[in-house]
DNA sequence: CGCCTTTTGTTCTATTGAGTAACAATATCG
DNA sequence: CGATATTGTTACTCAATAGAACAAAAGGCG
């Protein structure tokens, strides 16, 4: 039960019905292609006739192609429909502390490169400057890739999408940094930047064969040196009025906790974080000697969960208190969201077999009704590049969303 | 940018454009009324002579009707269209600890009677057929007011709207009882339930000259007995896969902290509801005793806002010290949900002027950027019924809500 | 091979509803 | 009383879905 909003709806215009059902059908290719006119006409319970004269709308834009003719046991063969990617590219830039990575992909997020990175320049008019050239260096190293629809800029904080500009990055200590006006001019291509956590979530919710959006609300956690959360509520990630919205790594756990980066004091970030962890194991405070020397990281967590492994019961402990105070955290979003998914990416989900039963242990403990202590929990692996695929999501997602109406 | 559902989407049939317009046109007579066709074309950006035709379908239907001819410095008089709620009342029923009210309102929640109330029966069958009774004698009594379009009914706990029951309402003792169908067959009337929290929200979304989708989201909090929360994205109160969105009532200001009655331990609700600030005033927990007691409290929290009011010191601390809770959790709701405004009801708010300062100093404290400190904080006054109000929402929203498209 | 059946994709016409212009019905002003 | 302005209606155009009919293509089977 949505209620119209009267400073800004939009009537049914005489083209509208056309832009719906167009916008549907085309974001059904995109996620079941290669597929037949007759096949799409069945999926939309719409005549054949109607699919036809829609198909050619997006054939004549070239949105879409015809390749070969698919099978069929009787009567005549099916010619299947594909998203024209043939001629575009979209590149995709995950801005991380210590290393920076840039993915060349078609409109279906498909790698059309390899994935390279260079390390992160922590002067950001320099990092742009550089970001700009390697870019160029890419697209002229590949030259059969044809044109780039757009670059997606993914960034460890805050951000001003609509102004382009990074208000407030702690891991990378850049402080309003406009990113999309000198990055746009240096490569001659549209430019959108997006926060971490929310990119993820815009990755579940994009992925080609995703089933994300059609569970229901999703949330995506992402746990590094700090917590990011995207959140997903009928198909749109969450952004509020000031661009904050989702930070739930900076909730309390217990507001008479550690210091935060962020100001507060015992946020749940303070808790779960990988420097968190790696504290608890060496039993002193790594937070700022951590942030002073990174990159330089002689033992990190990843470490940690092998030394698990290996029977270090001091780093099993360490990793255990983590999955106690994350768990303790999932149930906060579960909640207020109340999602039909989490997503988890981060390095600590390498340990998942170790921690699951402490995670799950610590959600039932403050989750409000039985049910929900057992909302799905998905693992989202560092191989399937959650960010990069926002990243390159913001580029090519707003051709396949669904058209504002009423 | 939303994704498309594949799995419940809705193509544009012949009919959706009208459907769409006609909803626009109908919300909009319902905010404006009376209004006139001509004013109705330049608020949609239509023709006249398009909605002549609109207005003569939802004339057909009895959905609105023409009255009077209004002013005019020049030309034509225009004929004046009111939405149609003559022959039709709407039931609102707000089932709380020690008493239940109830108003009958038209579609537009105006007014019809005198809202009336009594104890609450703490036995659910009873009470269920006393208040089908009740209901039944107050439309006897007044015969002008037309059919009953439904009842909506509001209580202090988690629900199961599509199964139309209660899961657990610790005020009330209740658990797991079937609301809808008992009712639905003692009255005769379709029976609607929900969650007061949410119910807040709705009324708010839904309040005939309510701006409040306009602004973007919303968050409502209820502060009594317990804390109530409602959540509006998109002009849609959020509700979750469990009915358990929104409860940030339990969400943690200190797991170490205090018992809370949800099972878990420092939870918000602990630290900022009634009860919590009378224990601070009193120097012991009334928790337990208070629960026990519930209806027979000699000295309650308006009580504790007239002494602090009349130089009572320790009232007063006891008070900012809720409030600086208070702020800290509202800090929480701004970075998680990030809402334009966030409303606020409960008898606090009667002493808002003697903790506004505190409220937005804590806040200040760990809110993320400078700016989300400033979210417009709006007080809800118990003289609005915004329970009742939500109530009768239940029922007469959804013949004004946006169809479902795409 | 020729005919039947099945499936795909197209064509043609009907119907619905937005877009537009012209017009009748009022009302005020000078 | 005529000029002007405003409201609401009517008649017609254009776009898009709805539906039926049909051509095209492929396999099954006597």
């Amino acid at each position: 039960m949505r209620k119209i909003n009267h400073k800004d709806f939009k009537i049914a215009r005489r083209g509208t019905s056309r832009e719906i059902n167009r916008s549907i059908a085309l974001d059904l290719v995109r996620s079941h292609q290669p597929i037949s006119r007759a096949d799409l006409a069945r999926l939309m319970n719409m005549h054949r006739a109607s699919i036809t004269l829609l198909v050619n709308e997006l054939l004549a834009e070239n949105l879409i192609f015809e390749g070969g003719t698919g099978e069929n046991h009787r009567g005549r063969k099916p010619t299947l429909l594909y998203i024209d990617s043939r001629e575009l590219c979209v590149i995709g830039v995950d801005i991380r502390a210590t290393r920076t990575f840039i993915t060349v992909t078609d409109l279906l997020g498909r790698s059309l490169t390899n994935i390279t990175s260079f390390p992160t320049n922590k002067d950001p008019k320099q990092m742009i400057v550089e970001l700009g050239k390697r870019i160029k260096r890419i697209l002229a190293d590949n030259q059969g890739i044809g044109a780039c629809a757009g670059v997606g800029v993914v960034v460890p904080g805050m951000v001003d999408r609509v102004g382009g500009r990074l208000l407030n990055a702690p891991t990378l200590g850049w402080r309003d940094v406009h990113l999309r006006e000198p990055l746009s001019a240096a490569t001659g291509f549209p430019v959108h930047i997006e926060n971490s956590g929310r990119a993820c979530a815009l990755a579940q919710v994009w992925a080609t064969r995703g089933e994300a959006t059609a569970l229901g609300d999703v949330v995506f956690v992402s746990v590094s040196d700090g917590i990011g959360v995207g959140v997903v509520v009928n198909g749109e990630v969450l952004h509020g009025r000031h661009n904050i919205a989702g930070e739930f790594g900076h909730t309390p756990l217990n507001i008479d906790g550690p210091r935060c980066s962020c100001g507060a004091s015992g946020c749940w970030e303070v808790y779960v974080s990988n420097i968190a962890t790696l504290s608890r194991y060496f039993g002193r405070n790594l937070a700022e000697s951590k942030l002073a020397s990174a990159g330089t990281s002689v033992f990190d967590i990843e470490d940690l969960i092998v030394r698990a492994r290996g029977g270090d019961g001091k780093a099993l402990v360490a990793l255990q208190s983590t999955a106690r105070y994350l768990g303790l955290g999932l149930a906060s979003i579960i909640n207020v969201i109340d999602p039909a998914r989490i997503y988890i990416s981060g390095e600590i989900t390498g340990a998942w077999d170790l921690i699951e039963k402490n995670v799950r242990e610590a959600l039932a403990e403050r989750v409000l009704v039985a049910a929900a202590a057992e909302t799905e929990i998905s693992i989202v692996p560092a191989s399937d590049y959650p960010r990069l695929q926002g990243a390159v999501a913001l580029v090519s997602a707003p051709a396949f969303a669904a058209p504002m109406v009423a």
